[in-house]
DNA sequence: CTTCTCACA
DNA sequence: TGTGAGTA
């Protein structure tokens, strides 16, 4: 599932192609990557490369434009969306210290009560 | 031939 | 956003 993921960002297409795929002149491709919506690469030569995630965008950007949303107003969404993304993000670090405190804790209760790991395991074998 | 940047009779 | 110029 991941695999694919790397597939689709791979930039392979050149702005020909692009312009087939997604209806849209040079001139709009190059404006949306001047507006910051899309990152194509650039090959040896200076050319822009782009990716399917790319293809994508263009024509996600292409049908905000058409139901009559501005630049002003695809940034905003864009923006909106990197804010929710940067939530699960933190959520996912705190989650795994949550796992981590655990760890702290006892770590800390074996030096505050002055006991040794191997101590620890004596202490059980023995019913306490 | 395709794409790039820059500029606007 | 279109388009032509001069390159690479």
């Amino acid at each position: 599932m991941k695999e694919k993921e790397l597939r689709r960002s791979l930039a392979v297409l050149p702005i020909g192609t692009v312009m087939k795929l997604t209806d849209l002149t040079a001139r709009q491709i190059r404006y949306y990557e001047e507006q910051g919506l899309i990152i194509p690469e650039r090959n040896e030569g200076n050319r822009r490369m782009y990716s399917l995630n790319n293809i994508d965008k263009l024509l996600e950007v292409k049908d905000y434009l058409a139901e009559g949303i501005n630049m002003a107003g695809i940034k905003q969404i864009y923006a909106e969306r990197a804010q929710e993304e940067a939530k699960r993000q933190a959520k996912r670090e705190k989650s795994l210290t949550d796992a981590d405190v655990r760890r702290i804790l006892r770590d800390e209760f074996v030096a505050v009560s002055g006991l040794s790991k191997q101590n620890q395991f004596s202490f059980r074998n023995n019913g306490l």
